[in-house]
DNA sequence: GTCTATAGTAAGATAGAC
DNA sequence: GTCTATCTTACTATAGAC
């Protein structure tokens, strides 16, 4: 594996783990077992190999959460496929983590790629509410746009929760509450309605 | 207002705006106006400054808490005050904020800190879900804990929202969409049911 | 293209004058 | 009890050898 490759992993591992602001590129250096100077080579800077990290995951997000919501089935259950698809619970989300970083949320180079990340996740998500409430599975009372956010926010604070608590459970918990809600909202003799 | 005061002040809106890692202690005796030693003097360092905050934050938060809960209204009414209430959307949790920080969720005197107030927080929401179920309000098929869990993450999955697309309305979305779902889940014929 | 060496700044903490 | 001065370490970045 190259050079560049390897800084581009090792600080992706880091920038999960601990944060923009808290990553050094000396960590990272010494992760990818290369010297000083090859980070300057291949990149401008922190922000700059913080950006290359973060396009990354975002091809890797959207791919990840195409595959959940594009399957086959209900609204409901894409949708309960996406929230209970398994995940490494303590570490967080790769997004998550960084919109909360002060100083990533701040950069104009990072901030604008984390809200863009966001805006789209809640847009697909709310799209699969409104194919529920077109085939009469929810109702169409409900706000698609709303219910995604809550869908959304619900599995942000899951992972807020999990690492308050230490404990995976406590993720867990809060996905199997808010699909409980999303059951009760489901039109009696819609397509794939309560059972 | 005596040092001692105005350091714990000022490291309370430092940590609330920062986070605990990229708030330095240079910086909260710039803020508060006092010299190097101060802070040396009234604690024993930045963790035990943080500390401090941390028992006020806690103090405040839970008063907050009991104030919306133990109110008048059904069970659904008070959660939804407690949801609904003004915040400062785009600044967030003071006890999220530090959940997600590396280094403060990794000491071992403010981790613990965090962990009590959010089984704390999860266990106050769950009591009134079970009042809700009590009084036939709410179904008993419903298990609280994950109720109470799903309704403290889209809380803190709100903020996290707001603040990557650094716009309120992310938050206000996202809180109308769990309260939307809560509010099917009312159990027609309990008191005060669906509207 | 990758390395070591080093710049300049700031981190967290301590020493000691007043 | 509060201050300034200073310690040691680490930060982000650059210089220049190989």
């Amino acid at each position: 594996m190259d050079t560049k490759t390897r800084l581009v992993d090792s600080a992706r591992e880091l920038l999960w783990e601990r944060g923009y602001a808290a990553t050094s590129p000396r960590a990272v250096l010494d992760a990818a077992g290369v010297g000083q100077g090859s980070m300057y080579h291949h990149f401008r800077g922190k922000e700059d190999l913080a950006r290359a990290v973060l396009e990354r995951n975002a091809d890797e997000m959207r791919a990840q959460v195409e595959a959940d919501l594009a399957g086959a089935g209900s609204a409901v259950d894409r949708l309960t496929v996406y929230l209970r698809r398994e995940r490494d619970v303590l570490r967080g989300c790769r997004f998550g983590k960084l919109a909360q970083d002060p100083d990533a949320a701040a950069s104009p180079v990072l901030g604008p790629r984390i809200d863009e990340m966001f805006r789209w996740l809640v847009e697909r998500l709310a799209a699969v509410v409104r194919e529920g409430q077109a085939t009469g599975e929810l109702s169409s009372a409900l706000d698609a746009h709303h219910i995604a956010s809550a869908l959304a926010a619900t599995l942000q604070g899951a992972y807020v929760l999990a690492r308050a608590e230490r404990d995976p459970a406590a993720f867990d918990a809060a996905i199997e509450g808010v699909l409980a809600l999303l059951e009760t909202a489901r039109v009696a003799g819609g397509e794939g309605g309560p059972r």
